[in-house]
DNA sequence: CTGCACTGCGATCAGTGTTCACACTTTGAC
DNA sequence: GTCAAAGTGTGAACACTGATCGCAGTGCAG
């Protein structure tokens, strides 16, 4: 049950975010001010500090829905894939980075100064959907077959429970997770500006090499 | 030829850089001050303005010295090592990028407001010289022919003119780029801390990950 | 109705990058 | 040697930032 006040404050609250959410769109995070906030949302820079304690709690708020946002966009264009599933969500990441630098560079970019987010922190397992989003081409992959066999690294019990919570084996997820990382790496230097000496267009590139990804793991159907 | 004037202002800023570059390695470039700068080196912070004309610049010149810096060593460890230079090199960009978080930030991390440095601009080739460390291994097992056949991705004349400036064929320079990409990816999510859910020593894995991909991709000798 | 927690505001503080007028020193030409 | 010009550094100031604090109002529960 939510009282008047809490309704309120809820509302309140979401417009702070969504205020926030426009200006980071617009200058990026380092650019945005806690007064720009406030008086676009006709309100006193003090007050905003009875909904967040300080910057990086509001940043850290943009930066749970990103990984939200980022993670759903990926499951959605997997799920409507017509070909091949995983190709599809490669590039519905790289497409949402392209359309998103500026938050993109919230989750991906420079961590904030020293702070890291704790184990059960909403943000890690905010980001752990992501990598999540591109297992399950790849299990079905598996159950067909026609995975390549990877190379599990020792000593890393975390890739097991992952491998568990989805109940495959461990070179599954050593694989789903080579798969990520390997995305990632041509996303995010082409979304911060590392390419542009490759010239005007990068997406013949990235779309050749996501597919030569998904042919030469093994999980293309 | 150089006048004592010269040569003060040369030491100056010299001074100048390595103090920022210290408060850089403690603190991020986000919290370099040019204010702490300046009296780390017992000087006004409005002194500074005489070297360098804002922030950014100081910044440009400290990238430049980081991609150098990154290069230097990918290609020094590719040149001292016994079994694979491809994995030597792959190993020693990660362990720069461990070793130096933030500078690594600095050059990889978010870009620096909306800012892009100019295609002729001295961050962009330094940039280039790391991915073309990279470059040596690939081409002698492109000579030994072991190399893996890649497909070129359409309308991308740059890496054209980038293998001609290897006297390679452009497969092998896509080849070479995705090398690159790869293993950015890995070396980029943890450094800036996205793989701190595999738990305690994720060296195994880069390493198991690097000779993988060396293999996979032909260059191994 | 009363008391209290909640909400918001103005003033204020410390710190930032940057600019400006001003002093001081070095340099080079006469 | 003289002297103007150029280079170098300073202190004060400006506009901005995130953050804190005490003080007013307001909504809610008893």
């Amino acid at each position: 049950m939510a009282t008047r006040r809490e309704r309120l404050r809820e509302q309140t609250s979401a417009e702070i975010k969504a205020a926030a959410l426009a200006h980071l769109r617009e200058g990026g995070g380092a650019a945005l001010s806690l007064r720009a906030v406030a008086v676009s949302i006709g309100m006193s820079p003090a007050g905003l500090y009875r909904y967040y304690p300080n910057r990086d709690a509001l940043l850290t708020d943009l930066i749970t829905d990103g990984f939200a946002a980022l993670a759903h966009e990926v499951a959605q264009a997997r799920d409507a894939a017509q070909g091949d599933a995983f190709v599809a969500a490669a590039l519905a990441y790289r497409q949402w980075a392209l359309a998103h630098p500026h938050e993109f560079a919230l989750l991906y970019g420079t961590p904030i100064p020293d702070y890291q987010a704790p184990e059960a922190g909403p943000t890690s397992s905010a980001s752990r959907q992501v990598g999540a989003a591109f297992v399950p081409p790849i299990a079905a992959a598996w159950h067909r077959g026609t995975l390549k066999p990877q190379e599990v690294p020792p000593h890393l019990t975390a890739l097991n429970t992952f491998a568990a919570a989805f109940d495959l084996p461990p070179a599954v997820a050593a694989l789903a997770f080579t798969a990520w990382t390997t995305i990632h790496g041509l996303v995010v230097l082409e979304t911060f500006g590392h390419l542009a000496w490759l010239g005007e267009n990068p997406a013949p590139l990235a779309e050749t090499r996501f597919r030569a990804l998904s042919r030469d793991l093994g999980i293309a159907p």
